[in-house]
RNA sequence: UCCCCGAUAGCUCAGCUGGUAGAGCAAAUGGCUGUUAACCAUUGGGUCGUAGGUUCGAGUCCUACUCGGGGAGCCA
């Protein structure tokens, strides 16, 4: 069936033709002598496109009553401009066709609905403005992340889901396994034979392609069994890895830093209606914020960090001293000092994973966390030890199983080169583009404890 | 996993110190010469999250559980 986009449509070069479009009905008003006003969605865009029906107009069953909200049509007619106010032009329609009506029982009606109850229908809250605004920020933020990067020649590169991994420095994991629930479970009998796991990341597979092909990233799916009820956690989520040879730790930074920066930029760009949505709906404060992404990142080293918390007039509840984890509490107090994004790099060693490049003071690894106002940390990346005897002194440090990454070590033992990575949460990122406060808005379907359905 | 808050009509909520339920919106019907979360009128709609307990009597008090929200931990 050819039909036009509301999109389209609404840009007003179809104006004086007859079309045909199609979508869903948000709400139907109507009139005295057989006027009536449809506002028809097809997710194209955030606006509805205004359909006239009057007595001249042909259905092909039945009448505009069964023409209720929810209800999917195509229509053809004139594209005209309208006389009303609201919207630059209009369909008068010539025939309407009800592909799927929906009764009364319909659950979105002509109201806001709370966010919470939309969770509950997670197949059906893609009708709302809200959400269909989301998806289509996801759509343009994953188009432009690979744009970005294959621009700047970086290979797209796709690690497993499956891994064997047992020890990725980060969360818990599920278990992956064939054996039907129950049975006396030995890992010969298993269809690895050897104990499989979801990924809670790709690194350490990205980094034997960037030891060979330079630059590459990946984007895909990670899964984390921690037990976290928050509004920033998911069991399922999308992470951005980009690794890269021959890149040291103030690369990694500007690439984190420009990444975001032009991430925001594609945004605004791409979509000002939705921002301008989300802005008047959830985050008054948010287009300004994204705007002023474009001013440099605040940098400061860990022991800064430190050095700031202790002398902050702040009643923390956890203390801040040189040695221990910066907390959510700390990392709030840092963005809102700096009014803006904070990068924190240099972390004492003791609190990051065995594969970060050891310093020269003996006590710090090269790694960067980016912060952002509102979300907290989006970005977790380092520069990687390229030392073979440094990075297997770390991994017995941290009690890793060292013939476990013989493969992992081989990349130091073969040609090594220094290179560096991070991780970018892509909810994370959208939450920090829309304003959305609750991580499980803005991916399509969330996962987390006690619930993997719809 | 820990702390706090909540669960009453399809949705959002009210329901006082215990005396067996109410509003707005939605829906259905009717009215209204172009509306724009249209408007006006009428009607229907509820084992008050689940299971126990206290009481003559529980939406209301107590306990446990389930689910939801906020904060924390862990992290992207």
């Amino acid at each position: 069936m050819q039909y036009k986009k509301i999109k389209d449509i609404l840009n007003g070069q179809l104006t004086g033709n007859i079309i045909t479009c199609a979508g869903w009905v948000r709400t139907r008003r109507d009139s005295k002598a057989g006027f009536s006003f449809i506002e028809l969605n097809d997710g194209s865009c955030l606006k509805n496109l205004q359909i006239i029906t009057d007595s001249q107009t042909e259905y092909n069953k039945n009448s505009i009553k069964d023409i209720t909200t929810g209800s999917a049509v195509w229509v053809t007619g004139m594209c005209e401009k309208s006389p009303g106010q609201g919207q630059a032009c209009e369909i008068k329609a010539q025939k309407i066709f009800l592909l799927g009506s929906a009764g009364s029982d319909y659950p979105l009606q002509k109201k806001n609905h709370t966010l919470e109850f939309l969770r509950e229908i997670t197949h059906l809250r893609t009708r709302t403005n809200t959400f269909s605004s989301i998806a289509r920020i996801r759509n343009l933020l994953a188009f432009e992340i690979h744009q970005y990067f294959q621009n700047k020649g970086f290979l797209y590169l796709q690690t497993p889901i499956i891994t064997a991994s047992d020890c990725e420095g980060a969360g818990a994991m599920f278990r992956v396994s064939s054996l039907p629930f129950g049975s006396d479970y030995s890992v010969q009998n298993d269809f690895f034979g050897q104990e499989a796991f979801l990924t809670v990341s790709g690194q350490l597979e990205a980094e034997t392609w960037a030891c060979a092909l330079g630059q590459v990233y990946t984007f895909g799916p990670a899964f984390r069994a921690e037990n976290s009820n928050t509004p920033r956690h998911l069991a399922e989520f999308w992470m951005l890895e980009p690794e890269m040879a021959f890149y040291e730790l103030e690369d990694n930074m500007n690439l984190a830093e420009d990444l975001v920066k032009t991430l925001c930029r594609a945004v605004l760009a791409g979509a000002p209606d939705e921002i301008a949505f989300f802005t008047e709906r959830y985050d008054k404060t948010l287009f300004e914020s994204l705007n002023k992404i474009s001013m440099p990142f605040c940098r400061i080293s860990y022991t800064e960090a430190i050095n700031i918390l202790e002398k902050a007039d702040e009643n923390f509840e956890f203390k801040p001293g040189w040695g221990t984890e910066l907390h959510t509490e700390h990392e709030k107090y840092l963005t809102a000092h700096t009014a803006g994004p904070v990068i924190v790099f240099d972390f004492p060693a003791s609190v990051k994973p065995f594969y970060m490049r050891c310093s020269e003071d003996g006590k710090t690894v090269r790694a960067m966390d980016v912060l952002l106002p509102r979300i907290g940390e989006i970005i977790g990346g380092s520069q990687r030890e390229e030392r073979l005897e440094i990075l297997l002194a770390r991994m017995q440090e941290c009690g890793i199983n060292t013939e476990h990454y013989r493969w992992y070590t081989d990349l130091r033992r073969y040609g090594t080169v220094p290179h560096s990575g991070f991780g970018l949460g892509f909810e994370r990122l959208v939450q920090f583009i829309t304003g959305m406060q609750n991580i499980r808005d803005v991916i399509p379907f969330p996962r987390h404890p006690g619930r993997a359905g719809f």
